[in-house]
DNA sequence: TTGACTTATACAATCGTATGAATTAATTTT
DNA sequence: AAAATTAATTCATACGATTGTATAAGTCAA
């Protein structure tokens, strides 16, 4: 262990490893040996406590999972807080920004949860039985807070209407990681520094809003 | 051949097959035993026709390619002859909304195209050396379309603020189909059927009339 | 009979994983 | 507290299966 960064044991270092080598790579194109050289751990440590190369990215997967199960938390909380106290309009506003800020942080701002996104955005496009892992801990989690704050701040009352919304949102996020060679390429960014991602972020923020209001008048 | 539909010669069957399966699996885990038994081919036809497995990647990639940027000369046609002729921001929008919706039906509806969106997705999320294949063809053709028009429709004359407008936009078709799975867990679709296609294209096009409204307004 | 193509077979490399010995840590017994 | 014993972990090695591709014989039309 000459890198104080890595954890102790090497459960947790092939997790660690798993998460930077499963990114790059996917489940298929990485080997048992990429992890294990990774982790710097011996090749038997993987089914020794993993059962299997599966069940390393699986175990990987649930780690992702509760990570941002826990960064989430306080965000869903305040909101929970919020609409009990039955909250107004513009406190909605503030949280769906300050939401989606996060978001464009977390998958194009910060290079450690980057690599969790790579992993989540695999999953989406060719779910495996890791999905169930993060589907319900994160994938529901923020879509149903998205659409509870876009209920309340354009008044519309159906259900799909908002979900979809919210999943447009999504999509504006997605869109600077899933396609960011293209975006880099096309608008001359230099690879998402700490000023382009605040640009990302307002441009996001601004289309939302945007989209709100004009959901707010046809519903009015 | 059994198969009517199957192509008559060799390498254009594994050209349909590679379709078919790269999109599926992706590269590293197709192998070319699949593709030689979906493509009902001898083993060596791979190495014979295409030099290497990758060889029939970038072949399939580049025939993709080929069929959209045929797709899209029609639009593009179109396009510039209006463009020629100093054209109004009213058939500018409209042929930003069909645009829109034929994105939307070319990768969510079709059941061919989108195997081709499918494999780009990957590549947008994993660049190969294939990348440079569909980029200028297809990829910043689009964008570039895209970005005419919303400097038309708003007024807009910062390029940069028009190109990534016009990236968002492609997020929100996009979404639907990367985010498959959870669009359709979510909110409860049947795997998109002709009906939620065209929810989703008229979803899809109205937001995107609210963000050339905002754009236009915030420039005036 | 030539050239284009197809075929069966084989080969080295790499894959995930199993095996059992070596080592370390923990627990129990003296 | 020291020694003995058990358990937990690490390690080098190996195995069968699968991988991409090479080879050379075979087939067919021109």
């Amino acid at each position: 262990m000459t890198d104080p960064n890595t954890p102790a044991d090497a459960r947790e270092r092939l997790i660690q490893a798993g998460i930077d080598i499963f990114a790059e790579y996917g489940f298929t194109a990485t080997t048992t040996r990429m992890l294990a050289d990774k982790a710097q751990v011996n090749l038997s440590a993987i089914p020794y406590y993993f059962r299997s190369k599966e069940g390393l990215y699986n175990a990987t997967v649930g780690h992702i999972a509760d990570v941002l199960a826990d960064h989430l938390t306080p965000f869903l909380d305040r909101l929970q807080a919020e609409t009990a106290k039955g909250f107004a309009p513009e406190t909605a506003r503030l949280l769906l920004q300050q939401g989606l800020s996060t978001m464009v942080a977390v998958m194009c701002g910060d290079p450690g949860t980057m690599r969790f996104s790579q992993i989540i955005l695999r999953e989406q496009m060719a779910p495996t039985a890791a999905f169930d892992l993060i589907y319900p801990k994160v994938m529901e989690r923020v879509l149903s807070a998205f659409s509870t704050l876009i209920a309340t701040i354009t008044g519309e009352t159906d259900a799909r209407q908002c979900n979809l919304q919210a999943i447009l949102f999504m999509g504006q996020v997605m869109v600077f990681r899933a396609g960011k060679a293209t975006v880099v390429r096309r608008i001359g960014m230099a690879g998402y520094t700490a000023g382009e991602i605040a640009e990302i972020q307002e441009l996001v923020v601004s289309r939302a809003m945007a989209a709100l209001d004009f959901m707010a008048t046809r519903q009015a």
